[in-house]
DNA sequence: CTATCGTTCGACACCCTGTTGACAGTCTCG
DNA sequence: CGAGACTGTCAACAGGGTGTCGAACGATAG
C-alpha cells in the first residue's frame, strides 16, 4: 500500500483557486486552521474524492477511503475537513467558480449572431458539468439530504435563470422575440431542462440524448421556445 | 407509545392494486411469503414510510422508525421487506402504476384540440407526482445510489418519451408540426424538463415555477418546441 | 534543553444495518 | 386431542460506518 499522498488523477477540480488573497480564516466549513503546512494533504483528500466519485456514488464513499487515499488515518481526515459533505462542498465550489468564470467571459465576448449567443449560454453551463461530471453527479445525489449542497446548487441555478430571463426580456424589448410565457418562468423551465438532460446524458441512465448532440438539442428547444411563433397553422 | 398498526395517513400510495389476481409468489423483492395473514402489517409499514417521507429525506429515515411506526420490532420489519429500499420500491411501483393508468385513460379519451391533448400528456405525469410527492421526491433521491429505483424510474420515463416521440411524429406526418430536431431527442428533452421542473416546484428548492402555473408553463414550452417555426424574423 | 504548537492516530462511544436462533401462537391431519 | 409444520415475533449479535478524545510525536522557538 503506497503512502504517497498524491495519487495520479488526470484533472482534479481543485485547481489552486486563490493563490494571492489568502483568506484569513473561514470558521464555518473547511479545515480548522488556515496554516499552509498541511495544504498538500488537503489537496490529496480532494483529489482522492474526485477520483473515487468517478467509480462509485457519493453515498458509497466512506471517510476511511478518503483518508487512506490521501495517505492519512481517518481521525486525521477530520483535522482537515469536518465531514465528507465538506469535501464535496469544496469540490463543488471549485466547479461552480469555474462555471461562473466561463460564463462571465462569454458575457464579455458575445457571439455576433443570436444563435451563437444562446449557444454560449448553454455551453457555459455544460462545459464545467462535463469536465467534472463525477463532482456534479455526486452533488446532485447529495442535494436531497444536504441543505448546504442544495443551497450552493440553488444559488448557482438562480443566477443562470436570472441572466437568461434578462436576455429573453432584452430580445422581446427589441422586437426579436415574440411575447409569450413570463420570461422568468420560461428561463426557469429551460435551465432545469438543461440541468436534467445533461445529467442523464453524462450519467447514462434512462432515456438520454447522445453526448455529441446534447448542446444542439438543447439549443434547438431554447430557440423555438424563445423565438417560435405560438401557432403556425 | 401506541401499538396501533394503522397510523393516521391522509392518502397512502398503497391503494390495494390487485385484489383478485393474488400473484402466487414474487421471489425477488417484497416480503418473503404471500400469505394474507400479515398483510395489515405490510400496509402499516408502507403507510408509515410514506408519512415519514413527508417530514424528512429518505436517507434520514431508519428501518427502526419504519418498524416502530408500524408497531413491530426491527427484526420483524425484515420479515416483511428485505430492506428500506424495497419499501420505497413498493411505494414507487404503486405511484408508477397509477400514472400508467391515468395515462392510458387519457390516451383512450383524447381531447378534441391539440393543445388539450398535450395538456393531457403533461397532466398525466404531473398528477401522481403531485399527489404522492413524498414518494417521488424520495425516489429521486434514492435513484443515485439504488440501481433498482433507477431502473423503475428509467423504464417509466422511457415509456413517456416513446409515446411523446410517436405523437410528435404523427403531428409532423399530418403536416400539423414542422420538421425540426429528431422527435426522440425532442421528446427526451421535454420529458426531462417536466420531471425536473415539477420536482423543483414540489420540493420548493432553488428557482421554481409556482405550483398553480407549472402545467401552463410546461405546456407553453412543449407547444412552441413542437409547433413553433424556427426563426420568425 | 525544554516549552510550545501543529499534526497524527489508537481507542472509544454511538448509531445503523442485516442475520441468527429461540420461541410463541395457530392450523391441520392422523 | 396431540404431533408436526408453518407463520410471525424479537433479543442478541456481528459488522461497518461516523465523529470525538486524549496521548504522543516532531519541528521550531526561546
Amino acid at each position: 500500500m503506497p503512502a504517497d499522498p498524491s495519487p495520479d488523477v488526470s484533472a482534479p477540480a481543485v485547481a489552486a483557486p486563490d493563490p494571492a488573497p489568502a483568506a484569513p480564516a473561514e470558521p464555518g466549513r473547511g479545515r480548522r486552521t488556515p496554516r499552509p503546512s498541511g495544504d498538500d494533504r488537503e489537496r490529496a483528500i480532494l483529489a482522492t474524492a474526485e477520483q473515487l466519485l468517478t467509480r462509485r456514488p457519493y453515498a458509497d464513499v466512506s471517510v476511511d477511503e478518503l483518508a487512506r487515499g490521501a495517505g492519512i488515518s481517518r481521525p486525521t481526515f477530520y483535522f482537515y475537513f469536518p465531514s465528507k459533505e465538506a469535501v464535496l462542498l469544496a469540490l463543488l465550489d471549485a466547479v461552480v467558480a469555474e462555471a461562473r468564470l466561463r460564463r462571465d467571459t462569454a458575457l464579455r465576448h458575445p457571439a455576433p449572431d443570436r444563435e451563437g449567443r444562446w449557444r454560449q449560454v448553454i455551453a457555459s453551463v455544460q462545459e464545467p458539468f462535463r469536465s467534472h461530471r463525477a463532482v456534479t453527479l455526486a452533488a446532485a445525489e447529495a442535494r436531497a439530504s444536504s441543505p448546504a449542497v442544495r443551497d450552493v446548487w440553488s444559488a448557482h441555478m438562480e443566477r443562470f435563470v436570472e441572466e437568461a430571463a434578462a436576455e429573453i426580456d432584452a430580445e422581446r424589448a427589441r422586437g426579436a422575440a415574440p411575447a409569450g410565457l413570463p420570461s422568468r418562468d420560461l428561463a426557469t423551465a429551460l435551465n432545469w431542462m438543461n440541468e436534467r438532460v445533461l445529467h442523464t446524458t453524462f450519467a447514462g441512465h434512462g432515456p438520454a440524448v447522445a453526448e455529441a448532440d446534447v448542446v444542439d438539442v438543447l439549443l434547438g428547444v431554447w430557440l423555438r421556445a424563445i423565438y417560435g411563433e405560438p401557432h403556425p397553422r
